[in-house]
DNA sequence: ATGTCGCCGTTTGAC
DNA sequence: ACGGCGACAT
């Protein structure tokens, strides 16, 4: 047990406490995990079974590696038998061993976001809905927000403030889509990852023998990132602890980012009303960051109103100030991060993956990749479309959830017509009508159609008979088989692999090497998986994948190099020298999070977890202007610079009068255009004062943009539309000066002239833009 | 049954 | 700017 003796004296007190509720509030940088791997490996010394240990985390990634570390600590095989994981990988697993009790097969579906948006679309389409009112994503939203906080659709329909709010939106049947979805949802075998939570809950509730019996399964119970947890699995722990109160929690108020998904950070605050008699623990020594790092985090979470109180510190030196640096553009912004990370490895000796380029949105990443690739530096990208989500993946795996799961609507609906079997929409159509009147699943209506009053014509029979033919040559297999053989198998005879491979295209080609990705990962499970008494399965590889991420597989080459994420991302990871880019109002903190005081201390909080990520020197640097949605805009400081105390920042590269890189050449888009002032147009002049007036109010707050855009001849808020890449109805060139023409997006506006087929437009009412435009959807009025 | 065009949406995102 | 998707045309 002398491992205590490697904590301070909070971390150990945390480790060590045995019994009772406790929760550990855990600052930035403060060993939690830590604390949460040594209290459990202190828990199995005391003689504690780790059969009766339940860690719930939020990410696999997490519950693998504290996984190895609690079996490096202990040695032998204790860990193993620790149930960790994350939420939904943990319930799903007890629903799938309780399934006689909610009535769900045990080899249940588990329908992903893109599923469950699908089936929506397709209710909202039957029911007929206007689909410009019920969008998808909102829809989908409120019901998960409903199913989050354990509200059924039942009580959807019945709850006067839901159904008013409902009203007000115009959204009158939300409830009844609601109700619809989830009986699809069950017709059809399948739970969303809501459902997950929510019919656990279900099952916790309705059956007091299966909640005592993992009571007394689960005596000790950890959560990490307790501040992320929402209703639903609040409530989970809440009962499944309620016989022992052994639980412990640990989190950090001041880093909970994920309201928006429905993270309920009142759970921490709660925890001393469910367990009065809880203990609490503090660590609030950082080990990370520099004392100006901790410091200057510090000044930043002051300026909210919500928040426990606590005094992170640290014994680290000093260390650098931080740096804030003002660029022109966002390309200019790359350009210095790239050259500032070059040089950082010549003079710091520093490799690559001590460098991280941290952003708000995931946008941002394309002038840092562009910059960094230009002088070879390399990098990798967190984000964007998982490897799971890509069609041709879901193609292939919806084979084999429906040899799993024939009631599986939405697989089946991906597949019966891919590859191209002559299966059109219509023949679907009708089933789906014929499956919803009989109450029966897609599948049924499909075997047998004339039972459900669809008529078809022979030949579409036949070929559905096939497929469903070849659907249950799969399922035969599925359990006796080993997963890569079947998988394999599969991908050849659906025609999946040959489809791919006629397409030469760079995108055909990824495609298929995607699958050959897939199927690698499956024999490798296969081989991994697999024991003297039992080889693994499709349907073994099937109950895992659905609950699968990127991070889960990492690569081997990727060590060496620059990190670039969002802060979302970036949450517990840690680098030496950390850049925070776009360091701009309205992108961080975002527009769309400034309306209410707890988003914008949301925003805060996300801005504090960016800065607490730098071990030894953080960078925060902004543009002046940027393109957003193919438009310059201009840009401000973000007033979270502002925000921390003066003391910590070395605003050098912010006041210089010249941007510290050479510009580049085409940093402004204007070539061609601007070169030089005498070579304005003289039609530009008599807009030039307007256009001044306009961008004043921008950069007002700044007292560094004394020479905003030197060497332009023209107002810095003219732009160059580049044309419309899908080339169009109406030739511009074929537009007269001084016609008032209307444009698909800018509205109204006048044509100052005509050259090379490009015509400059004025619009007044675009922010008093001129715009070059070639290509450009244009209306002549 | 398959190809083309235009419109939408575009903060953050695990499971 | 740009990708994805659905409506519409071929």
């Amino acid at each position: 047990m002398e491992y205590l003796n490697e904590l301070n004296d909070p971390q150990r007190a945390a480790a060590a406490h045995l019994e009772g509720p406790m929760m550990v509030i855990a600052g930035a940088g403060s060993g939690k995990t830590r604390v949460l791997t040594y209290r459990i490996a202190h828990l199995i010394d005391n003689g504690v079974d780790p059969f009766n240990i339940l860690a719930l985390t939020f990410t696999n990634k997490a519950a693998k590696e504290m996984k190895e570390r609690i079996g490096k600590m202990m040695g032998g095989n204790e860990a193993r038998n620790i149930w960790m994981g994350t939420f939904h990988s943990v319930f799903a697993r007890i629903l799938r061993s309780e399934y006689d009790k909610i009535g769900y097969p045990s080899n249940f579906t588990i329908y992903d976001t893109q599923d469950s948006k699908n089936l929506l679309k397709a209710i909202i389409k039957e029911m007929g809905l206007d689909d410009k009112l019920y969008k998808p994503n909102i829809v989908y939203g409120r019901i998960s927000s409903a199913k989050n906080n354990l509200i059924s659709p039942q009580a959807y329909l019945k709850n006067a403030e839901i159904v008013s709010e409902d009203q007000s939106n115009a959204r009158p049947k939300m409830g009844e889509i609601y109700l619809e979805y989830a009986k699809r949802c069950y017709r059809a075998g399948a739970m969303d990852f809501d459902d997950l939570l929510f019919i656990t809950n279900v099952l916790l509730k309705k059956h007091p023998d299966v909640l005592l019996k993992y009571q007394e399964k689960f005596k000790y119970i950890l959560v990490d990132e307790y501040q992320d947890t929402n209703y639903s699995q609040y409530l989970i722990v809440k009962r499944l602890a309620a016989r022992y109160e052994n639980l412990c929690v640990v989190g950090d108020d001041a880093q909970s980012i994920y309201a928006f998904r429905g993270a309920n950070i009142q759970n921490i605050l709660n925890f001393k009303r469910d367990y009065p008699d809880y203990k609490l623990y503090k660590l609030e020594q950082n080990y990370r960051s520099t004392q100006t790092i901790v410091d200057a985090a510090n000044s930043i979470i002051e300026n909210n109103r919500d928040q426990i109180k606590k005094d992170v510190w640290t014994s680290n030196p000093q260390g650098d100030l931080i740096r804030v640096v003002r660029t022109f553009s966002d390309n200019e912004e790359g350009k210095y991060v790239a050259n500032d990370i070059f040089e950082g490895k010549n003079n710091l000796q520093a490799k690559n993956n001590e460098f991280a380029i941290l952003y708000r949105t995931n946008a941002q990443s394309r002038s840092m990749e562009e910059a960094l690739r230009k002088i070879n530096i390399p990098y990798k990208i967190y984000g964007g479309l998982s490897f799971y989500q890509r069609k041709e993946i879901k193609d292939l795996l919806a084979y084999f959830r429906l040899a799993a799961n024939h009631k599986d609507e939405e697989a089946f609906k991906r597949i019966v017509n891919y590859p191209k079997r002559g299966i059109g929409d219509s023949t679907v159509d009708k089933l789906i009508i014929g499956a919803n009147n009989g109450g029966a699943s897609l599948w049924d209506a499909a075997c047998n159609p004339a039972e459900f009053g669809v008529q078809l014509s022979s030949g579409v029979f036949s070929k559905l008979q096939q497929f469903t033919l070849m659907i249950r040559s799969f399922a035969s297999r599925l359990d006796s088989v080993k997963a890569f053989e079947l998988a394999d198998e599969i991908a050849k005879v659906s025609g999946i692999y040959k489809e791919l491979y006629a397409d030469k295209t760079p995108e055909g080609v990824s495609r298929y090497e995607n699958i050959q990705e897939l199927l690698n990962g499956i024999q490798e499970f296969t081989n991994n998986e697999s024991s003297e008494e039992k080889i693994a399965t499709l349907s073994d590889f099937l109950i895992d994948v659905a609950l699968l991420t990127d991070a889960d597989n990492e690569d081997e080459e990727d060590k060496d190099k620059v990190t670039l994420m969002t802060i979302h991302s970036a949450k517990g990871l840690e680098f030496p020298y950390v850049y925070i880019v776009g360091m701009e109002e309205s992108l961080f903190p975002s527009q769309l999070s400034i309306s209410t005081r707890s988003e914008l201390e949301e925003e805060r909080r996300l801005f504090y977890v960016a800065v607490t990520r730098a071990e030894k020197r953080c960078t925060l640097s902004y543009a002046t202007s940027r393109y957003k949605w193919g438009q310059l805009q201009q840009c401000e400081p973000s007033r979270f610079i502002e925000e921390i105390d003066s003391k910590f920042l070395d605003m050098s590269m912010a006041n210089q009068e010249k941007s510290p890189m050479h510009l580049g050449d085409d940093d402004f888009g204007f070539s061609g255009f601007n070169q030089t002032p005498k070579q304005q147009p003289a039609y530009l002049e008599k807009y030039k004062n307007q256009s001044q007036k306009f961008t004043s109010g921008n950069s007002s707050k700044s007292e560094n943009t004394s020479k905003p855009n030197p060497g332009f001849g023209i107002p810095k808020n003219l732009k160059k539309v580049s044309g419309t890449t899908k080339a169009s109805k109406v030739d511009v060139s074929k537009v007269i000066p001084g016609a008032e023409v209307l444009h698909d997006r800018f509205g109204k506006g006048k044509v100052l002239n005509v050259e090379d087929g490009k015509a400059t437009v004025f619009f007044p009412s675009h922010g008093q833009k001129q715009l070059l435009l070639q290509f450009a959807k244009l209306e002549v009025l």
